[in-house]
DNA sequence: TTGACTTATCGTATATCTACGATAAGCGAT
DNA sequence: ATCGCTTATCGTAGATATACGATAAGTCAA
């Protein structure tokens, strides 16, 4: 009874959910910041870093290229992977603007709503 | 087998996961954008714009909160959410910082790796 | 070809997510 | 107290995600 209802929202909400959805895992987050400091790093490498076997690294980073922000290059018996930097920037680029922080214009409009009274997390 | 060892990596990392997984879905990023465009939504106005049942949009509202994205107050039977802006930003940043795109200076350093010979998807 | 190495995929088990109806719980007015 | 309204929670079903071992498939060297 839960299929999965995507289809039914605007085609560039889809959009940064997937690309969220590529970065809402810990090991995903790490491998990126790992293709950051070294430009580019083969699957072998990351599976040293982490603490995951060589299996879920794959599975990781499949995800992270099918939501396009990898490169990948083979070289010999290796694959090499680097990060997709403009295909990045683009989803932040429109991230940010859906959430509204592109310009942090926090001068005139502190206050969300004057008239709120009490208000708790 | 397959328990979750979000312990194992970074705290960083873990709390970045979880704001991406919090944007990790179509109907969040809706009620994230309807919270921008009014400052101020109570949960029925969310139902009326989404197409959602109100156990869900109340699901979805919950998983925003436990990220901490949201403001909450209830004025007489109605709950009202806006953005925790502040949350949102600082995210954002740190977001940004490990992308490594927080500055866009895409004037320099099109080119991510020279030595780099064929290249595919 | 065989062997050593690297990576992707398969199969599988468990956990979490998604979605809904039903119901509970709260407020304000009558 | 009762009714109408609004929202949260419960219970549940199905879909996805996570993790691993085992295995397949590929390259390079001998």
């Amino acid at each position: 009874m839960a299929t999965t209802k995507h289809a039914l929202f605007p085609e560039e909400q889809v959009s940064l959910a997937a690309f969220a959805g590529a970065l809402a895992h810990p090991a995903r987050i790490a491998i990126i910041s790992l293709l950051q400091e070294r430009k580019e790093v083969c699957c072998g490498d990351i599976v040293k870093e982490l603490p995951l076997a060589q299996a879920t690294v794959s599975q990781h980073l499949k995800a992270l290229d099918k939501a396009g922000l990898l490169h990948l290059r083979e070289c010999g018996p290796k694959v090499c992977y680097s990060l997709n930097c403009e295909a990045i920037r683009s989803f932040c680029h429109s991230f940010q603007c859906t959430l509204g922080t592109d310009q942090a214009d926090h001068s005139a409009e502190l206050e969300p709503a004057a008239d709120c009274a009490n208000r708790r997390s």
